[in-house]
DNA sequence: GACTATACGGAATCTGGATTCCGCTTGTCA
DNA sequence: TGACAAGCGGAATCCAGATTCCGTATAGTC
């Protein structure tokens, strides 16, 4: 969550106050919108940092790219637990499932995160996946691993996460039982299915 | 999809006129919900049923109201739908997971719906479920006869059913393999499971 | 301590829709 | 066919929020 100015950067440093100011904007959004997801409003976030809308809005232009800003962050922490699963770990099935487990909890306690996920998996995967996080190639190395040690079905595909990602965000925000969809899904994911996956 | 003065009700029949633009209305606004989801605008369904918003209004109070008839309405099919492959299918599997296809094309052709059942299952699912509709009951006699067959693994649960149509609602919306997605459901609601489902 | 570029606060403004209102039409019924 | 209640059209109104603006305050600099 570098900001111009944080960093050793070109653009002439930020005011000591502006920086200040700016932590506990993020801080701030990051709390309300994982509370009230993105139905928080802009004087939500600037009255929970004690900071007038204005300042808000010097930070971040709209509240789409706040919104942004937050989730970039939080991919990147999933990026990270997926890169650490991929060395740490042993067993392969444990490691791919583990990370697909912290990310549902990512989810449960970030109802923005969850509508965003939700509602434009496709953007914020890539997102996450292109860019320095390597968030995609990370799990689709989690995932080959655990269908050559038999894990996994071999018709799964590294498109599949995003897409059972997508429906636990609705999931998530709606049902008591998101840890059955997970468990079914990752039980979907083990069956020696009757027939192979369409497409 | 029943109005009063439509059917012989007590209340006053409607003017022809009235009657007329009503099924003008109800099919516009099928048509614009199911292609733009609910961003529809009531003006939008105005247009496309030649009519004034104000007739609109008269015949919906609010775009909710609008909303939820048409949501009930499909509601309605699919209960039928679960009804015939209660007495017809044979194959206790064939029935239940075919009423699930049907839901998920449901969700498919009608963008409005799956935004409603991906946000707020629930409601939507108790509608059908308790009123005249048996939708509820029924999906849950499909479950238990495909369970009973030992088609489908025992710890599955009638309110399993909205959670993965829930799930369904989002992928459906922004996943071009959403058959994917239904085919790793459905398999792991035969998945003879390493641990049971929790809860 | 004075000066100025940065920041700040928050009232005022703008917007996209939903919903309301009311003068004008048109069925319906005697 | 005339009277009038039921309906209609669509401009005007409302509203919730996002975003902008500008007078004031303050960190950084000499």
């Amino acid at each position: 969550m570098s900001a111009p100015g944080t960093d050793t950067g070109e653009p002439r440093a930020m005011r000591a106050d502006a920086v200040r100011n700016r932590a506990k904007i993020v801080e701030a959004a990051r709390a309300a919108f994982s509370e009230r997801g993105l139905e928080t409003q802009m004087e939500d976030v600037a009255k929970r940092a004690n900071v007038g809308v204005g300042t808000v809005y010097r930070h971040f232009p709209t509240k789409d790219a706040l919104v942004q800003a937050l989730i970039v962050d939080k991919m990147e922490r999933v990026a990270e637990e997926a890169r650490r699963a991929l060395e740490e770990e042993s067993d392969p099935w444990e490691a791919f499932s583990r990370v697909l487990w912290l990310g549902a909890e990512h989810q449960l306690r970030d109802r923005a995160l969850a509508q965003v996920v939700a509602t434009q998996p496709q953007s914020t995967w890539r997102n996450a996946a292109e860019k320095e996080t390597e968030l995609g190639s990370r799990m689709a190395e989690l995932l080959t691993r655990a269908q050559k040690a038999g894990a996994v079905r071999p018709d799964v595909r590294p498109d599949d996460i995003p897409m059972v990602m997508c429906g636990l965000g609705a999931v998530v925000q709606n049902e008591r039982s998101w840890e059955r969809y997970m468990r079914l899904v990752l039980d979907g994911f083990r069956a020696d299915a009757s027939e192979p996956l369409p497409d």
